[in-house]
DNA sequence: CAATTGTATATTGTATACAATATACAATAC
DNA sequence: GTATTGTATATTGTATACAATATACAATTG
């Protein structure tokens, strides 16, 4: 949706990018790496001040968010960070299981073989992450990421793909907190070995299968924590004004 | 996406949305009836004039409609109307049928004979409609969405049927023209009734089957309809400036 | 004392002004 | 004559000012 300009030069000009969807980044990282809390108000002169910028701008940047799902923007009473519950998260793995199996299915008639090592090595980088004791789990998540954009890109429809960016987006969130754990990512790379080889050997049934067990394992890993989290934490009122 | 406030009494609150709500759907109307062409300039100083309101509301709105996938905005360049290839419509009804026969199979477990007995009555007066020898195609464009919307709802995930709604309003701007077609439409209330029968009996692989091949047929219709323009109307330069 | 209403304050909605950039076209150099 | 560069104009990006609305809390009434 956003607009990425790329040049021959590998030149950088992030910094020209629309004052908005940098704005945008900032705030998305923020609440995805959890600086910003679900259900915490976003006040427009509070975030003014916070990153030296007007108002325009930063309302254009809401809306975006808004559009993401990143942030309700409510009409005349500001916006707030969006709060995802156990039911959201159903739906939301539930979708992804859905488009992620079909463009995988997709996929197999028409990867390349680049692509195909690609995942591996995508593949062997977790592993050697995970193995190096360090727990870079941001890496972790941006390599496992990496690994399914591939993969659904591959699929060659690029609304699916889309759609699936951005309910990957959603639960990015929870990640880093409910992946932290070696076995979720043992299993994580277990079943992406077999997907590429389910896709080498383009088996759709036996693909459609591996895809909706790995996206049910992840939904309830997250439902749990997030059910542990609402018992620990009730109701929890607005936590920043 | 957008909100939409209802209330206990029937009370119509539209003109009290804000202003950027109101500009998006005047100029989401205009592009999907077609008043406003695929890649037309739409500069801000125009559509000002055009609805007597100031940028700051009317760049909000471009921007949710950017979201929506019916303008581009492009950085420092201004919105144009998007432009839909044949490639295009291929990938919206690849995805659409994806989405569409799961929510139909989700449907079939939990669907209300009351939402049954509605998706009847749309289909019945559809068939009324195209008889009365009026050729009311909006109505008739009306009711079709409303069928596959709430076929979609009745799957009961809300990010689902979310997607659904935004890949059938890309098409939409479309459908005024080749649905213009009394044959196309009695295809489609013959398919609306296996639907509903397949629901009706809970066949989910004949269901399936029938709605994937009620978006190819309209995805081959529409191509074919593209193509056409395409060839009549060759390169089509920029029609407003 | 509870409920309601009025008012001040906080906050968002909208309009406008100024700054930065892109586009088109003319002038110049080759 | 073509290509390049410079400049004016059109257009968008950003900042700020003003208007409208919501919220919270005090005052008033029953």
């Amino acid at each position: 949706m956003t607009k990425k300009q790329s040049n021959s030069l590998n030149v950088d000009f992030t910094n020209l990018a629309p004052l908005r969807d940098r704005i945008a980044s900032s705030i998305r990282s923020a609440i995805i790496d959890g600086r910003l809390q679900p259900g915490s108000r976003l006040t427009e002169q509070e975030l003014e001040t916070m990153f030296g910028v007007s108002r325009t701008p930063l309302r254009e940047a809401l809306l975006l968010l808004d559009s993401e799902g990143f942030v309700n923007v409510l009409p005349r009473r500001g916006a707030v960070v969006s709060e995802i519950s156990s039911e959201d998260v159903q739906e939301i793995y539930g979708a992804k299981s859905i488009l992620e199996s079909a463009a995988a299915k997709l996929a197999c008639d028409t990867i390349t073989a680049e692509t195909l090592d690609e995942l591996s090595a995508l593949t062997d980088e977790m592993e050697t992450t995970i193995n190096d004791e360090r727990n870079d789990y941001r890496t972790l998540l941006n390599l496992n990421s990496e690994f399914h954009q591939l993969l659904s890109d591959a699929g060659g429809n690029k609304k699916i793909s889309q759609f699936i960016r951005n309910l990957r987006s959603q639960t990015l969130r929870y990640n880093y907190i409910y992946l932290s754990l070696k076995s979720r990512i043992d299993n994580s790379i277990f079943d992406h070995r077999n997907i590429i080889e389910a896709i080498r050997q383009k088996n759709k049934e036996q693909l459609e299968h591996l895809i909706q067990e790995h996206n049910a394992s992840a939904c309830r890993s997250l439902c749990d924590f997030i059910r542990q989290q609402s018992l620990s934490q009730p109701p929890q009122e607005l936590n920043m004004e």
